[in-house]
RNA sequence: CGCGGGGUGGAGCAGCCUGGUAGCUCGUUGGGCUCAUAACCCAAAGGUCGUAGGUUCAAAUCCUACCCCCGCAACCA
């Protein structure tokens, strides 16, 4: 059995802003990389950031800044997201780092020199003004014509670019194999399944080089090649780790490194890129010779209110709102205790102010005050030790508590081992409830009274209070500041963060009615809500507030902030307008139509068809996506204004004689019919 | 027949792989307690486990068909 582990997370893209979505699986991986140094283990967990590609490249430009600069910011928009969160990564890997690169390039050409890797035709359809390829799937196909340019509507090349390739057709056979022989490979077994269809399916050989993005990691022996960003991207969780001895600093030198925690034992992902993590990344590391991970686990996605998150509908989980309103460990204990882990969960500010309120606040928070409190008022603050209880009774009930925690650590341990993490979670909960009725059957507070009952009281307050301290072990991987300070209020002396599960007599298994327990004597620290309770209709009152505060911000960004946000939300709008003359806007036939005819459109959710009466000999038929948003039925008879000279386009298997124009409001393009406040003809032409 | 996920007391979910008294949290009602953060403990009400069939001594769980919801893909001249 190894005594070394190692988490990953993604690398998180810097494209777009830290969400939810990267916090959570850092959460994850953070408390998975916890539990296990608490356990014995030698830890290695890494997170980072994925820096390269054409998005990237491009994105930059139209922001003006250096790529360098423009990367930069993201990657301090990330940390400065997770950093209250108290992330314990031994490493931030960033693609752009010298020995990222050269390490993948040291991946790359070991795969070529065992003949993975072939230099080929990339043939694609290519538009000379985005200067770039389409894939097929991108690109408007019209029988017996070249394909149109999505964005330049105008003709596409068919032309080859130099690329290498992978041969990813050579390793069907073994992942499958791989699959069969280790079940753990993916998880959980409903995406193995997925995978196991999809690599059955055939696999083709990858491209893995482009000439027309520069922003990358160059090709070996062959600069005017950059990688594909996935190669780049998934070769990270070695290049850190010091595959090929090129990672030289104060923690990391040399590749022996590499060999002490790859292969990783635990490599988390969102499902959406499940397929990269285990099909590609294990082929490329298979090519190269090396070993795969011991296991892939694809964890679900965050919806709310049951719907996935959008800015339209206004449902997102704001992780400054998060900050604000929410302690990290909250956050932390929510993300673990209310998703079945793998599947999607659902995240609501109602759900976690519920969750504080009742499993922390009510639940451990009330359990650990009062007993601290009782061991305050009638014992001085000196955690007893129980030894003079004479009452059998008593000493049974505590023996069977005791039993049961000491059954319920095991448990914990199987269930958070095996990535259950909701399931161990709920079984410190039933724990807790435990506690709570043995202080319900015992009555402390009516030993108290009695000093005859003086060693039945100290044998209760002993045995919850060992039964919170081992709670506060338990629970600390997920909550780290708040069960740190349920251990200073036990009043133990040494920090949670270096204790490990050997060095606290975890399993004494002599009876608690025997001498010799831990705790005792302890003096008491300063007793203190841990938990306090939230108002949670003041509380959704106030991030509702905000939330309506906030929205003008995103329909209409400020012009000119007058100190710069780390993170731009949204490209800046060009500088020059682009003018065209009277005789452009000319060429473009605007007219009066009126619908005859709507219907929805078959397989098509978007689509609705229409014939439409533009003063000509035969109506139009004209398409239009605006089926999410108009009642066909509804729109019979209404006049709309029509773009009458665009060339006839197939959708769906029907011709479209034009364009219905349309307003398009906010992220997701909202359609609203253009018309008329007066009555006109059909066919009058717009000017 | 594009791919996938799901339908379990009022709400949100677990259980399903490996059939055997239907469980958890919140909410509701009644009672108890007073150490504690209006908390905690006990009890009660409340479920045709989407529908129909099948396998079985036994089905929420396995099989078949169907219905509904939600993602993804496609569709946005």
């Amino acid at each position: 059995m190894s005594n070394t582990f190692y988490v990953t997370t993604p690398i998180y893209y810097v494209n777009s802003n830290p969400h939810l979505g990267h916090l959570y699986t850092t959460i994850i991986a953070d408390s998975v990389a916890r539990f296990h140094r608490q356990r014995g283990k030698e830890v290695f967990f890494l997170t980072g950031t994925d820096e390269h590609g054409q998005n990237i490249e491009r994105a930059a430009a139209e922001r003006g800044l250096p790529v360098e600069e423009h990367v930069n910011r993201y990657v301090q928009a990330f940390q400065d997201a997770f950093a209250p969160y108290g992330f314990t990564n031994n490493h931030w890997v960033r693609t752009t780092h010298e020995y990222h690169k050269q390490a993948a390039q040291e991946l790359w050409r070991r795969a070529a020199a065992n003949g993975f890797i072939y230099k080929g035709k990339y043939e694609g359809w290519y538009c000379a003004n985005c200067n770039q390829f389409y894939l097929e799937s991108e690109v408007v196909i019209e029988e017996g014509k070249p394909p149109v340019c999505p964005t330049h509507d105008r003709p596409l090349d068919k032309l080859a670019e130099e690329s290498y390739f992978f041969k990813l057709s050579a390793f069907q056979e073994k992942l499958l194999a791989l699959y069969e022989s280790h079940p753990d490979f993916i998880r959980p077994e409903a995406r193995r399944n997925e995978m196991l269809s999809f690599v059955n399916g055939g696999l083709n050989d990858l491209s893995v080089s482009r000439t027309s993005v520069k922003w990358g990691i160059p090709v070996p022996d062959d600069p005017e090649h950059t990688m594909y960003v996935w190669f780049d991207a998934l070769s990270n969780y070695i290049t850190a780790t010091g595959f090929g001895g090129f990672r030289k600093d104060e923690k990391v030198n040399g590749e022996e490194h590499y060999h002490k925690f790859w292969p990783a034992n635990l490599q988390l992902v969102g499902k959406d890129i499940l397929r990269f993590h285990t099909v590609y990344w294990p082929a490329f590391l298979l090519a190269a010779g090396e070993p795969v991970p011991q296991s892939v686990f694809a964890h679900g996605m965050w919806l709310s209110g049951g719907r996935k998150m959008s800015k339209t509908l206004g449902n997102v989980i704001d992780l400054a709102v998060l900050r604000k309103h929410f302690t990290t460990d909250a956050v932390r204990y929510f993300c673990l205790r209310e998703m079945s882990f793998g599947q999607d969960g659902d995240f609501t500010y109602e759900a976690l102010i519920d969750r504080i309120n009742a499993d922390l606040a009510s639940g451990l928070g009330n359990l650990s005050s009062r007993v601290l409190t009782m061991i305050g008022n009638y014992c001085e603050g000196v955690i007893p030790g129980g030894n003079s209880c004479q009452n059998l009774e008593i000493k049974h009930r505590a023996n069977e508590l005791y039993d049961q925690i000491v059954l319920l650590m095991r448990e914990f341990d199987d269930s958070f081992s095996d990535y259950n993490f909701n399931r161990a979670l709920e079984l410190i909960w039933n724990g807790i409830t435990k506690v709570d009725k043995f202080l319900s059957d015992t009555k402390p507070w009516n030993l108290a009274k009695t000093p005859e009952d003086r060693g039945e009281l100290e044998l209760v307050l002993q045995t919850a209070a060992r039964a919170i301290r081992r709670f506060a072990f338990l629970l600390y991987p997920v909550m780290p500041n708040s069960m740190q300070e349920i251990w200073e209020q036990l009043g133990e002396g040494e920090p949670l963060s270096t204790l490990t599960r050997d060095s606290l007599n975890w399993y004494y298994e002599g009876s608690i009615t025997h001498p010799g327990y831990d705790l005792m004597s302890n003096q008491i620290g300063e007793v203190a809500p841990v938990f306090p309770r939230m108002d949670k209709g003041k509380v959704m009152e106030e991030i509702k507030k905000e939330e309506a505060e906030n929205q003008p911000q995103v329909v209409a960004p400020v012009a000119a902030p007058v100190v710069a946000p780390p993170v731009a939300e949204a490209p800046a709008p060009a500088a020059e307008p682009t003018y065209i003359g009277i005789d452009e806007f000319t060429k473009v036939e605007l007219r009066v139509g009126q619908i005859l005819t709507a219907e929805p459109v078959p397989k098509a959710d978007k689509l609705l068809r229409f014939t439409i009466d533009l003063g000509e000999a035969q109506p139009r038929q004209i398409l239009a996506g605006i089926a999410q948003y108009y009642e066909y039925e509804k729109l019979i008879g209404r006049k709309v204004i029509v773009v009458a000279n665009l060339a006839p386009r197939k959708l769906r298997g029907f011709e479209s004689q034009g364009m219905i124009l349309a307003a398009s409001i906010g992220e997701e393009g909202k359609p609203v019919l253009a018309g008329f406040l007066e009555e006109v003809p059909n066919g009058a032409k717009l000017r």
